[in-house]
DNA sequence: GCCGTTTTCGGCCCGACTGTTTTCAGTCG
């Protein structure tokens, strides 16, 4: 069983210990230990042999000893009780908005209720009000968290969320009470999708950035409104929150609300083994809870404040415990990537197959953006839905972009289309054979029909990562970011076997894809796997991706160097020729 | 369940808000 399989289970216990009333601590302790195992860059075989699991920070004698059992066996027998215990419609009852452990555990004990159905009509019928704890004020929050479930989804894609919040973060920094205003949340912190948008504005009138607020257009309905928060129902079912401060406590607050809960946890307790205190209001001298200005250390920025706790700034992006507080002790934090560092993506679609424009169209819309290069790499015969090509076409599409090359060369221009394929990683192997992939610039692996085994699925993929001709594996897992889960396959084999052979992987930054997720970058990057973060566009308006993958890529510790495409034309070139050889 | 430069036991991040209570438990971020 491998490190993503043992975390999702450890997460899972979590939750049940959770729902048992177990001690807080004691399902923090499980939630810990999923999120280190997540992010372990050793596999966890080794850690096991070599007897180091339990020299990891985090990980006592109770968790070596379940990690081990599951690892060894594939199960775990403490785990499959606990989860016989506990009806599954208990956990969905937690996504309820006001219904945590406790209350679920009740309404389950006392009116033995399994399921949201069975909770909705006790609400109806007005059961819940008698119980002990609740009222009918309760009964009708639940009801309506009920009915917002059913009618929208709980989170988002980045690229949805982004286009919502820059206009409204645009509006509230031409606002004239406005001192500083930034978007925070998961947002802030790169994730792939986000449950809502979170404003930090500071200002000295707080009452009119509230009524702007809450007065935009596009808003289905008020949520809550006060003296400094608000949250609101925007079009699309995205809730927005919006929190005004005072500017002294900007710097804080900010670092406050872009979390992540995890991270703001080791925050704090920084700060109080140095004798201070860190909360949303500021960093104090003093163990007691206090939010005395005279006490409050002066934090204008983010950096400030990580600087009084001796640590470098810690990017949004790496605010997970990951991993981050020990690069910034160490002064290790690596300069990320950005995206204007990108010259170009290199796994693209044209109306050859299943893209919306010429290559004439893509050729010059790319270089008016200002790329250096833009391959095109079109599905194979396999995909006969998407309008493959076969090698004849291959052929011919070879030539027609030569031709358009040497027309572009002629005109003066800079950039250059490469000739490519998206070939199929069939269960017989590659879908053209190596005569045909060896004349294209390009050659990207992806795996659109995944087998049902595991083992079978991990065989094929590094079997194209073996092959000299391929560049790059695409879209590796093929999840579909809140529709559908990721192919059975072993992640972590096939990137070993990238590291072997030299193979690059692709951050695909479709926003419904970003695959290789980014928990993963950090063990590709130790063993040397090189990214190439492309759009998969299928028409022009793709290109906006780049910055998206570039937001999970910074996610993935990544920098300038560890992705391939931020070279130039001419070392991209001898790049690509360097696994051939 | 984890951890320790006062500790091997007794702590474990912090504050706002809500609704149910009349001083606080539960939930959320």
């Amino acid at each position: 069983m491998d490190k993503d399989a043992v975390a999702a289970i450890l997460k899972e216990i979590g939750v049940f210990l959770e729902l048992k009333g177990e001690n807080p601590f004691k399902t923090r302790a499980y939630v810990n230990g999923a999120r280190i195992i997540e992010s372990l860059t050793e596999p966890l075989e080794t850690l096991i042999k070599e007897e180091r699991l339990g020299d990891i920070k985090g990980i006592g004698g109770a968790l070596v000893e379940k990690i081990t059992e599951l690892v060894e066996t594939g199960e775990l027998e403490y785990y499959d009780e606990l989860k016989a215990s506990i009806p599954s419609g208990l956990i969905e009852m937690l996504d309820i908005n006001g219904m945590g452990p406790k209350k679920v555990k009740a309404v389950h004990e006392k009116l033995k209720i399994k399921t949201i159905k069975q909770l909705e009509n006790a609400c109806k019928k007005g059961e819940v009000a008698e119980l002990d704890g609740f009222g009918k004020k309760s009964e009708e929050k639940i009801l309506e968290g009920i009915e917002f479930k059913h009618l929208h989804a709980s989170h988002h894609h980045r690229h949805k969320m982004l286009l919502v919040a820059e206009p409204i973060l645009d509006d509230l920094r031409s606002h004239p009470d406005v001192i500083r205003c930034d978007i925070a949340g998961s947002l802030r912190r790169g994730k792939e999708v986000s449950g809502d948008i979170d404003f930090l504005v500071s200002a000295k009138k707080s009452e009119n950035i509230i009524k702007a607020f809450i007065g935009q257009e596009g808003i289905l309905s008020v949520l809550a409104s006060g003296n400094t928060k608000a949250s609101v129902l925007l079009e699309g079912g995205i809730q927005a929150d919006l929190r005004v401060v005072d500017d002294s406590e900007f710097a804080s607050a900010l670092a406050y609300f872009t979390g992540s809960k995890e991270h703001n946890i080791v925050m704090r307790s920084r700060a109080i083994s140095r004798g201070l205190r860190l909360n949303e209001y500021g960093l104090f001298k003093s163990s007691e809870e206090t939010r005395d200005p005279k006490l409050r250390l002066k934090c204008k920025t983010e950096e400030d404040i990580f600087s009084a706790l001796d640590l470098a700034y810690v990017p949004p992006e790496l605010r997970e415990d990951r991993g981050e507080f020990e690069a910034a002790e160490n002064n290790n934090i690596p300069k990320l990537i950005e995206w204007t560092h990108l010259k170009g993506s290199l796994h693209n679609h044209s109306n050859w197959s299943d893209g919306q424009e010429t290559l004439e169209e893509i050729a010059s819309h790319m270089s008016d953006l200002g790329l250096a290069y833009w391959a095109i790499t079109d599905h194979s015969k396999a995909s006969f839905q998407a309008n493959g090509l076969d090698p004849a076409r291959v052929k011919k599409q070879i030539q027609d972009i030569t031709t358009l090359n040497k027309k572009l060369e002629d005109e003066g221009t800079d950039f250059r289309l490469l000739s490519g394929i998206e070939v199929d990683v069939l269960k017989k192997g590659l879908d053209f054979d190596d005569d045909l992939l060896s004349k294209l610039e390009v050659v990207v692996a992806s795996m659109h029909l995944a087998g049902s085994d595991e083992k079978d699925n991990t065989k094929r993929l590094i079997k194209a990562a073996e092959n000299p001709n391929v560049h790059m594996l695409g879209h590796l897992s093929g999840r579909l970011l809140l529709e559908r889960a990721p192919q059975k396959l072993n992640q972590l084999a096939v990137i070993d076997a990238c590291a072997e052979t030299g193979t690059w992987i692709e951050l695909n930054a479709n926003p419904y894809r970003l695959d290789l997720d980014w928990r993963h970058w950090q063990y590709a990057k130790t063993k040397g796997v090189k990214c190439v973060i492309n759009c998969d566009a299928h028409r022009i308006e793709h290109a906006g991706f780049l910055r998206i993958g570039t937001d999970i890529a910074r996610k993935g510790w990544l920098t300038k160097d560890d992705v391939i495409n931020t070279l130039p034309l001419p070392k991209l070139l001898k790049e690509l020729k360097r696994k051939r050889s």
